[in-house]
RNA sequence: GGAGAAAUGGCAGAGUGGUCGAAUGCGGCGGUCUUGAAAACCGUUGUUCGCGUAAGCGAACCGGGGGUUCGAAUCCCUCUUUCUCCGCCA
């Protein structure tokens, strides 16, 4: 959520800049700041009548006190008048402010300079590629035949216990998923980020907090007797950890990881691009989080891309980065890198990570905030996100990359935490 | 799941209808003293909104929501959470 303060004082800016994601933030905009000029005079005139209850409040005690109980109940009915005015200018304010943050609900982040220009997929720029293309032999299968053929991910049986996309992974196959999630956690845990295990699902408030309400409801699994969603990622409940918090400055960055299963309807995808692993109900990933200070969010944001670029060459796995245009870039972000990597037999790149600076958006939205030392006010922190990974394609590029027609070799760097060399 | 108790500022903890944004202690910050530090002493110490260049002024906040009253941290209703006892359980 944007800060009125920005809306205010950079109102053509804020349209402007909007455009790039395709926003026509106009008449919004104006509505907005309509309403916050009303919120401010109604605020005003709610203040001043209960000042004057208050005064009247003191007055009527003291008079009792002092045994002048006829002024006493004439000063009485005059606070009630006044009561009744306040009780309407009240429900005008929680009106008015209900109405504007609906709005302000509806307004996505500002990208920064440095995003694309562009409508799709096809306008992300490729900000550096890496790792070889490996050739293929003859033969050679997509993940999900490989799954069948080696008896390591069932698809079907996934079906019969719950329903599509929701895969039952089997012996190496669920070791490697536990492999790779340890191996993931190590690598965050070395460079500082401190492992969390969170809820698996989250309160209303919680989804807010981060954004996936009101304006991605149908994506969640919901539980409707306890009103509690399912997490579409550990995003929710770590970021969430800071809300309505007060950091000290020198605490920051807070580094967090944590691994959960993820949760996603996705209704409405079929077809071949959601085959095998490539897209799920279910799936496990390892995400990081940070809350930075302001001035050196970027510079987190790059550490962070450096950091899961690190992983992904670790697993030697050919990949690139693209910088996502304003068209493709996610309504909560200002900043996003997408890794993605190459799954050889399906001759497709296959996003694996997204890395987002999400500036003042979300902390705005659930009041994290920070204060310098020796400063009486408190600021907004800046929060960053990624996912460093996501297992289900990092896994179908594993098995298609490194299948031989004796087996799939595992990478060097997974080999102690498999306890296994090769899929046979 | 049943019975009872409780929720107050960063923490501990007083406060049962007015003068309470809230005693006191600890912690934090500033100062006096000291070669430096400790101790001691003095002062200060939350958040949000509105008006104001500012100093400041006004309003709201004592778990959340609602109510009674001229006036609520204090009384009533309701929800949530925590603790104790019983039951059940990995």
């Amino acid at each position: 959520m944007l800060t009125l303060k920005v809306i205010r004082e950079n109102k053509d800016e804020v349209i402007k800049r909007l455009a790039k994601k395709h926003f026509d933030a106009t008449v919004i905009i104006g509505k907005i700041i309509e309403l916050d000029d009303r919120r401010k005079s109604i605020q005003y005139q709610l203040d001043t009548n209960l000042s004057e209850q208050n005064t009247i409040a003191k007055q009527v005690g003291k008079l009792f006190a002092e045994g002048k109980s006829v002024e006493a109940n004439a000063a009485k009915s005059k606070a009630a008048e006044l009561k009744e005015k306040s009780k309407e200018f009240s429900q005008e304010l929680s009106d008015v402010e209900a109405e504007q943050k609906q709005l302000l609900f509806q307004v996505p982040n500002l990208p920064h300079d440095s995003v694309p220009e562009g409508t799709g997929a096809s306008d992300n720029v490729v900000v550096r590629q890496g790792g070889d293309i490996p050739p293929l032999f003859d033969g050679a299968l997509p993940h999900w035949d490989l799954a069948s053929k080696y008896d390591i991910i069932d698809f079907e049986l996934g079906v019969k216990i719950t329903g599509s996309g929701f895969p039952v992974y089997k012996g190496k196959g669920a070791r490697l998923q536990r492999a790779l999630i340890n191996f993931f956690l190590d690598c965050n845990t070395a460079a500082g980020y401190q492992e969390i295990e969170p809820p698996h699902m989250v309160n209303e408030d919680s989804a807010y907090g981060t954004g996936q309400l009101p304006d991605k409801d149908g994506q969640m699994y919901h539980i409707g007797v306890d009103n509690f969603y399912m997490i579409p990622t550990a995003e929710v409940p770590v970021t969430n950890i800071f809300r309505d918090v007060i950091l000290h400055a020198s605490k920051l960055p807070l580094k967090l990881t944590a691994y959960t299963p993820c949760f996603r309807r996705e209704a409405g995808s079929y077809g071949k691009d959601v085959r095998g692993l490539n897209r799920l109900h279910q799936f496990d990933k390892v995400e990081i989080v940070q809350v930075q200070h302001p001035d050196l969010s970027y510079q987190s944001l790059n550490d962070m891309v450096l950091h899961v670029e690190g992983i992904v060459k670790k697993l030697n796995l050919p990949y690139r980065i693209l910088r996502l245009c304003g068209g493709d870039m996610s309504f909560t972000s200002a900043l996003t890198y997408d890794f993605e990597v190459y799954s050889a037999a399906q001759h497709k790149w296959l996003e694996v990570s997204s890395v987002s600076n999400f500036e003042s958006f979300q902390a705005n939205r659930m009041m994290l905030r920070f204060k310098e030392e020796g400063d009486k006010k408190a600021q907004l922190a800046h929060t960053l996100n990624g996912s460093s990974l996501a297992l289900p394609r990092i896994v179908a590029a594993l098995l298609e990359n490194n299948q031989t027609p004796e087996g799939i070799k595992m990478p060097e760097v997974l080999k102690p935490y498999c306890g296994f060399d090769v899929i046979d």
